[in-house]
DNA sequence: ACCTGAACACCGTTCAAGT
DNA sequence: ACCTGAACACCGTTCAAGT
């Protein structure tokens, strides 16, 4: 949209979040991100090597929005702020959630989200085995709620209830249990769906703490 | 490559798993799934009514792989062998993991799944919410968990121990607890990453049993 | 009824040509 | 140095034509 100024790597990633962001990753195309910049797809070619390359430098892109406190944070809240962000990131720009993970070499802004997560996990005490438990399950749980918050309006969220409502009442006895759950989570009136996410995080983070503790006493 | 018989819609889903697997989703394309079966790409429309259908099939077929218990087992084994049974299918077919989620309608298949999975768990007692939470946790941790593990051969896992090693170790100083946590864990001698994920669900499983015994003693 | 060939509007990418 | 137009080998999809 703006075709001021001049072209630069920076422009071009920017440009192929917006079109992202509008279009999905679907529409993603050097034309369609030439075109966000009043420009031929070609053109691109001067600022990254490849349309892989452009992918690369987006999952890089998203990994560089998610808040990361100091190395020196406290391992619990610097896990939650992490995995919160993570989530925020996940759901505003939903393409980023599958892409992060799967662009085969791991990005050295990647790595460094990792190496910092260990820090203050080992800052608090943590052996290797407990901390990598602690990373893999709160890491999965985060790229895995994303994932299923961002395309499977399954429960209760605002403007997805009717939907939602929609696929399942017609025929209750289909699905007598998604029928039955939906029921009495409505009925208790100040349900949401997305508050799963931290009422998960707390499951997960309480466990990893009574390890923790578990190992200290020994 | 089986270019005898007559097509069916189920030989043409066949054949696209049979691509995925081989040269990734991008690989999948109308003509390639046809020069699978010996036939022109234009010959798919009489089967399915559009490359998308096509993947909303193919999204299903990986569904129906997950081995899903009775209604009647007990809730935690049948959430494991689903669990465990789900991430043996993402791993045999990466392409799946984020597919089954990301198809825009839920799928018939993936309801049904859905309510047996809140039929074992309200069989054994547990309230909507807790059922809720106990759900959506675990689901999340098996995605994001197959996501990691496709995708980041992040910690030693059998041959890319290797790689990942020459990742981090030209330059221990610039990720010090990368460094530490492989050195540890490597040290221990049968440090296996994939294990990560029966620690990772036995954690979960652990604590969603000690709300579901506090809510009974309640 | 099922398969095909040509056609259309798209892709990523290369390269010689313009400025 | 940076941008472009034409070209190549691909896409998904339509449709008239073949069997």
């Amino acid at each position: 949209m703006s075709r001021r100024g001049t072209l630069t790597r920076e422009r071009v990633i920017a440009a192929a979040a917006a079109v992202a962001d509008r279009s999905g990753l679907a529409g993603v195309s050097m034309r369609s991100v030439g075109g966000e910049l009043g420009v031929e797809g070609m053109s691109l070619y001067h600022h990254v090597s490849s349309k892989d390359a452009l992918l690369d430098a987006l999952a890089e892109w998203a990994i560089a929005k998610i808040d990361l406190p100091p190395p020196d944070a406290p391992w619990r809240e610097a896990m939650e702020t992490r995995a919160r962000s993570a989530r925020a990131v996940f759901v505003a720009h939903p393409w980023s959630i599958a892409m992060i993970e799967s662009r085969p070499a791991p990005s050295a802004a990647l790595l460094t989200h990792h190496d910092r997560v260990l820090g203050w996990l080992f800052a608090a005490g943590f052996t290797a085995p407990l901390a990598t438990l602690a990373f893999s399950t709160v890491d999965a749980f985060v790229y895995g709620f994303a994932l299923s918050e961002t395309n499977l309006p399954f429960l209760p969220s605002p403007g997805a209830e009717a939907e939602f409502a929609a696929t399942v009442s017609p025929d209750p006895g289909a699905y007598p249990n998604l029928s039955r759950s939906l029921t009495e989570l409505l009925s208790s009136g100040d349900y949401t769906y997305p508050s799963e996410f931290d009422n998960g995080l707390t499951l997960i983070l309480d466990a990893i703490q009574a390890q923790l503790d578990a190992t200290r006493d020994a």
